[in-house]
DNA sequence: ATGGTAGACCTTCTA
């Protein structure tokens, strides 16, 4: 089973790329983020007519994540626990159902800049709550995958480079630190799991040619409990992709996990 | 060099 995450930067402003890499692709799972749309703008059809079951957590022209399965998602829960008053679409998580039941959640983190402002510390405090809620599904020791756009670098090769992400929100020392302590809890990076090769980037800002010169960064995450870890086989960074006509500033990265 | 690009949008915010 191929589970991928991709943040597309408007759904309906990519949807040719992204229809295009989902027939190439055909992954069995995808968690998307950053749609900016509210739900009944999201083109479920485009997903539809490739076999996808959808689900949707939109809002108008700012973030949004959406869950693509072949097979069918049950337990469907929009939003992250933890702050009633919070109004972001940010978090989508549901069980993928199956033989082999996988509990799987999109999840986009708050950018967090400028640091010093109300932004960080609502990115400090949704780490916190993702810290607690992650708690929480861990306890119930099955399959699962927190996947998506963390806006964290977790650590200086992650960066082409570092220096120049000092004064950033993500690669702050309280960012890095809350994705440690998300990780002490019991999760895996699929990626460092799988490979661990420094230079595997996930981003390359619009600005400044930073495609073309290769400064990228590595944000976006697979986060695997024990028992989806055990049937980790690989991760692939779709890195060609920004390199394709009109692309997201993020590429796709894909986890295969047995059967 | 205090820039640069992209998307949604009421002409500025977010990234």
């Amino acid at each position: 089973m191929r589970i991928a995450t991709w943040n597309v930067n408007s759904i309906n402003a990519r949807l040719e790329t992204v229809v295009r890499w989902f027939e190439e692709e055909s992954p069995d799972v995808a968690c998307l983020q950053e749609i900016k749309c509210v739900d009944a703008a999201f083109p479920a059809a485009a997903f539809e007519r490739l076999g996808y079951n959808v689900a949707v957590h939109g809002q108008k022209t700012y973030n949004g994540v959406a869950l693509l399965s072949k097979a069918p998602l049950e337990d469907v829960r929009a939003g992250l626990p933890g702050d009633d008053g919070d109004d972001h679409a940010r978090y989508l998580e549901a069980v993928v159902s199956g033989p082999a039941p996988i509990r799987v959640a999109a999840i986009y983190l708050p950018n967090g800049n400028p640091i010093g402002t109300d932004k960080f510390a609502y990115k400090l405090k949704w780490l916190d709550r993702l810290h607690n809620h992650a708690r929480e599904l861990l306890a119930l020791e099955e399959p699962l995958v927190l996947a998506g756009d963390y806006n964290v670098i977790p650590e200086p090769a992650d960066a082409d480079n570092p220096a120049g992400w000092a004064g950033d929100a993500l690669f702050q020392p309280e960012s890095r630190g809350a994705f440690r302590a998300l990780k002490w809890l019991g999760l895996t990076d699929a990626y460092m799991a799988a490979d661990g090769a420094p230079g595997g980037y996930t981003f390359w800002d619009y600005q400044a040619g930073a495609w073309r010169r290769d400064h990228g960064i590595r944000i976006d995450h697979l986060l695997l409990s024990p028992q989806a870890a055990d049937r980790l086989t690989g991760v692939v960074i779709h890195r060609d992709v920004r390199g394709r006509d009109k692309p997201s500033d993020h590429v796709p990265v894909v986890a295969e996990l047995r059967p």
